[in-house]
DNA sequence: ATTTTTTGTTAGGTCTACCTAACTTTATTA
DNA sequence: TAATAAAGTTAGGTAGACCTAACAAAAAAT
């Protein structure tokens, strides 16, 4: 099979390339940096991984993967989420903590363990973070997860991740009460500049567009593992 | 921490040196042996150890732990356990199924991922193999598995392992129905030579002692996880 | 359109864990 | 006890995944 560095580089194209809001343009430099490493190492590997057909690239163009790479690369992905998920529900550990450790299970090589614990977890769709888990055919569902600033007003969202982490913001966010897995009613929005009133613990709280814009929240009703989209979503 | 191949090396000097019945005394060759390397390989390694005050030893010498060493492949011995536990009881994987995939877990790094399975399988002291399961300080539990032979007369054992592979003893031990989870009761024996007679579903078949020799079984009735000695042992 | 910056590549080096082949020490046996 | 066999060691070599430093190409800015 794949060496553990040949999977988190496919891991890494698959979330850069397709799991990723803007542009799905990779470069060398751009992977090298998401993966911790030099360049140039990045660019050994590169070249393996087109002798082994999963990736197609051309010097000095941009990356992208064969059917094949991706399937690859979805499947560590599968098995990172899966593993999260058992690690939050089955052994009471925090959505922080899971990351980490997950990073190194996503390696074990046995088909019939995902699989085994695909079922043992009762086959969730998403993840602690909301984040959609690919099935054995590497399909996944479009996330209900989404941004603040995308939520209608009078709707309520559970805050799963920010998006930036900057110590201004984050202590922004704290000092309003706005934390991972709170409650975020979005009480009004003004629509000439977004300006926002969120209501948080019983209290109202006017904030920018910029702000919202960097917090994922679901919907607090369709909970994990269910297809949001099948349901009354309260979105 | 250690990497892959030091854990690996730890785990197997402890198997070697503390976990066998005959001779403690292990030299190089038996353990690039074990561990499927060659001789050259492990001297390398048995120098690294020591250079990490892991392992004793002196240039053509034989082998030991050092506490620090001891401990620190004792711990890979109960992730090992622990994880072959979880599989079987968990995921209903069968006992001969789960060594691959355990020789994969037991090298995932987290204390707090070991201690919170050991909670979620309401610490097991013993494997499904029925080996004992060291705990978060390293200590076991006196195994109560025992060999065929040590059975007494009237009393019943489930089969765990079998010592010998060889075809001729598989085939033989299939024939009269003796397999891994299998139940036999010791129905007589010759004091004369030890030929023993089993009954082996609702068959009875003499054996010679030689042949319950190479048959380790437990206790019915105190399954996995209990502590016999506690118990009213039927053995 | 030329210079500068950014991005990507190559060449050569390190470290780990393995190997083979040749050699030395210890143990066994004639 | 000398010869032979077994066990252990050393030297030198390979492959994978990383590195630095120097260089080349493409993109951006002047």
């Amino acid at each position: 099979m794949f060496s553990q560095a040949e999977e988190n580089y496919l891991k890494a194209l698959v979330q850069l390339i397709h799991f990723r809001d803007q542009g799905n343009e990779v470069g060398t430099n751009e992977l090298a940096l998401y993966l911790n490493v030099k360049p140039a190492t990045a660019n050994d590997m590169l070249k393996k991984l087109r002798e082994k057909s999963l990736v197609s690239y051309v010097k000095y163009g941009k990356i992208s993967l064969t059917v094949e790479g991706q399937k690859a690369g979805m499947d560590v992905v599968r098995k990172h989420r899966l593993w999260e998920t058992f690690l939050v529900e089955k052994l009471d550990f925090a959505w922080d903590e899971v990351h980490e450790v997950a990073e190194q299970l996503e390696h074990i090589k046995s088909k019939k363990l995902v699989n085994s614990l695909d079922d043992f977890l009762q086959n969730p769709k998403f993840d602690p973070h909301g984040d959609a888990i690919p099935d054995r055919e590497g399909r996944i569902l479009i996330p209900y997860q989404r941004l603040l600033s995308e939520v209608s007003i009078g709707k309520s969202g559970k805050v799963v991740s920010v998006k930036d982490n900057s110590n201004s913001f984050l202590q922004y966010a704290d000092k309003i009460g706005v934390r991972i897995g709170g409650m975020i009613e979005v009480a009004g929005r003004e629509s000439y500049d977004g300006q926002t009133t969120l209501r948080v613990e019983n209290k109202d709280h006017t904030v920018s567009d910029k702000f919202c814009m960097n917090i994922h929240v679901v919907c607090p009703t369709c909970k994990l593992g269910k297809d949001c989209s099948k349901n009354d979503c309260s979105f």
